[in-house]
DNA sequence: GGAACTTTAATTGTCTGACATTAAAAACGC
DNA sequence: GCGTTTTTAATGTCAGACAATTAAAGTTCC
């Protein structure tokens, strides 16, 4: 580390790279001490100013914290799955939502994905886990519900059935599977039909769940998957036929 | 967006999370230009340093890029799937890496998740990826080949299987499944031995896919999921039986 | 001698103003 | 009308300064 090629653009970028390879690489640990602003700016010979939007941007992504005062400066950082999982679901709602990423396509994804989760949940989960569920189903039953809401309840049902098997690692990677599609089913307008058809259907898994009968999870899920691409092509198509007819 | 409490701490960090929330709600949509960093620093009633910081920490997570000249300034971004691969890659490998995870925990959600894949890629694989896999299966048969890049190769091999599903989503998805354990995998010495059953085993998910026999690709990947752990749980015993031996 | 208070020093956070670099648009010459 | 030059607006970088914060060292008082 520590060597800048005189490249002549984006100085900073450079320097930051610099920096994260040394701790992608461990050459620098958790919780040790970064050189000040001033000495980085000696060591490679830019201005502090410099130095300091390359720590910004390692900042950016948890890489490192600051502290000021007397002992403070920059410190690598042990990146939590608390951080973790709010980048991986802003990266991976941007991604959708930026590059015309089809409902089918993500909507098969997600659900490919949780279905991995179906065998070791049915096996791990605790009653905690199913309490989240059957509170989730209720309120998902609520008459009053705005569509948002019954989507946001939705997620956290699923979060709690990827949850229930127990691997923090899995949870962090489907993180951004399932909250993901949320912006994509806000599009959807759920009927009060749609919506009982899915509490029942989650009635079924949260009961698959509790008898922990794995393969009756995943066919509640892939019969909740089929039902979400039904529902998706009947709100896009009546969507794409008012466009038609407000064109005209 | 365009508010700011006259919180004391962080203007830069705040500003660069007005502008995240207006980009993520979608405020400002791709390729759109933000006002120049004089307008934003008026806007925000701070210097352009601090505002300056707050375009880096953005850039960092690939939200916006920017241009010099006349008309350039900073464009929202589309993020690319490449991007957010690289990302995503970065930030599952230091977790992983920070956190001790067991192995154990790692490779179990690895080949959950890419047993997820394993229907839909049995059945949509091109010659395209059964090639890349037999290409790799070779490598790994190449006497001289070092630990890592029989990792390395190893890796190859189930990104080709989890493209197969051809499912962009599900491949961004994975990438950092299965690129985060490549490090851990590192830690392990492979022997002769162990690198012929492991080929072989691959050779049997490659005829598998072949045959668009998914139920067999899942198989193949329990199968050698069990290996692998079996591999790590001799691989860390003998390395603790070393320190052991080294410390008395 | 010990506890509470004060001072000091180191470090990040922010500001001001300036200059360099870049690239597109405008002006100019022919 | 086309090629060249100039202008201009923007980012990239720098230098120097001051404010804010925090921990440690020093000082005072009991």
């Amino acid at each position: 580390m520590k060597i800048d090629p005189q490249n002549p653009a984006d100085l900073s970028a450079q320097i930051a790279s610099a920096i994260r390879d040394a701790i992608v690489s461990g050459a620098l640990i958790v919780d040790q001490r970064l050189p000040s602003e001033a000495e980085l700016s000696e060591q490679f010979e830019v201005s502090r100013p410099t130095v300091r939007e390359a720590l910004k941007r390692l900042a950016a992504q948890s890489l490192i914290r600051t502290q000021r005062g007397a002992t403070g400066g920059a410190f690598v950082n042990r990146i939590s799955f608390e951080e973790a999982y709010s980048q991986q679901i802003t990266t991976s709602t941007l991604l959708l939502s930026m590059n015309a990423v089809s409902f089918e396509t993500a909507c098969e994804a997600r659900y490919a994905l949780e279905r991995a989760c179906a065998g070791l949940s049915a096996k791990r989960r605790t009653a905690d886990h199913l309490a989240t569920m059957r509170a989730e189903i209720h309120r998902q039953s609520q008459p009053g519900l705005t569509d948002e809401a019954f989507c946001a309840s939705d997620v956290a049902f699923h979060r709690a059935l990827v949850d229930g098997a127990g691997n923090p690692v899995m949870s962090y990677q489907l993180a951004g599977a399932v909250e993901a599609m949320q912006p994509l089913m806000n599009m959807i307008t759920f009927s009060a039909r749609d919506r009982a058809r899915i509490v029942a259907m989650h009635g079924d898994i949260a009961d698959a769940m509790t008898q922990q009968d794995a393969a009756a999870v995943e066919a509640g899920l892939t019969a909740l998957e089929h039902e979400t691409q039904q529902l998706a092509i009947h709100a896009f198509a009546a969507r794409s036929a008012a466009k038609q007819g407000s064109a005209t």
